[in-house]
DNA sequence: TAATTTTGACGTATATTTGCGTCAAACTTA
DNA sequence: TAAGTTTGACGCAAATATACGTCAAAATTA
């Protein structure tokens, strides 16, 4: 009986948990960077830009494809990748919603 | 030779990442939620507010302090937690950053 | 002083994440 | 058609995270 206690939360609370998960790995957070940045969106150009190997790093695109921040356009042999611009929205609704909720105004610890 | 790959990326991004692992989880963001709206910030009424056994519980709030997000102040036999502001404003500013960085203007995926 | 309360350290079991090798499918190119 | 690319699915091993029971220390209360 470990574990699986999650659900035991609010779906609002879990589903911010879940995004913030998406984002807490370097590569994750490198690979959106490098989608926003660059012009090349292509799996094998994803790979070379990180210092992990092909099939590491195709399976973090697999989290951020899962969770919608990213989307893959299929092009014959090679995938194309690129980030979901509502989903991003979505996310940073989110995360400045928490955070504003958070109200530090006046915050002491008495 | 698992793991212990992400010191190969920038410590700005390893920082990020570290403090939206420290976001990833619902129990973590309701303690956030608790210490931000009850003036009670006792670690056992922390832990009667969440579905989880108070030793859980105290782990929670252990990485919540280990990486800055809250303060112990130890009164008697009992332990106070409080937010830290400066730190919630730290976090609140990285992540702005992050998502501003991710310039989604007419950003197209040709 | 003795019992109770409150806490965090420690250990442990299970679940999940991370990293990568291998492989077959599908498409390109020679 | 044959050889080479590119990709994602699958499986495995190691590292981490999650959840909790037990325990002893320190302070409070009876």
């Amino acid at each position: 009986m470990v574990q699986a206690k999650t659900e035991l939360f609010d779906s609002k609370l879990r589903d911010k948990a879940n995004l913030f998960k998406a984002l807490s790995h370097p590569a994750r957070l490198q690979i959106l960077q490098f989608l926003s940045h660059s012009k090349k969106c292509i799996t094998g150009d994803i790979s070379e830009d990180l210092p992990l190997g092909r099939t590491t790093v195709n399976q973090h695109l697999k989290e951020l494809k899962d969770i919608g921040l990213i989307q893959g356009h299929i092009e014959g042999v090679k995938t194309k990748y690129c980030l979901n611009p509502e989903k991003i929205n979505e996310l940073k609704s989110l995360i400045t919603e928490f955070i504003e909720d958070l109200k530090l105004n006046n915050y002491k610890c008495s």
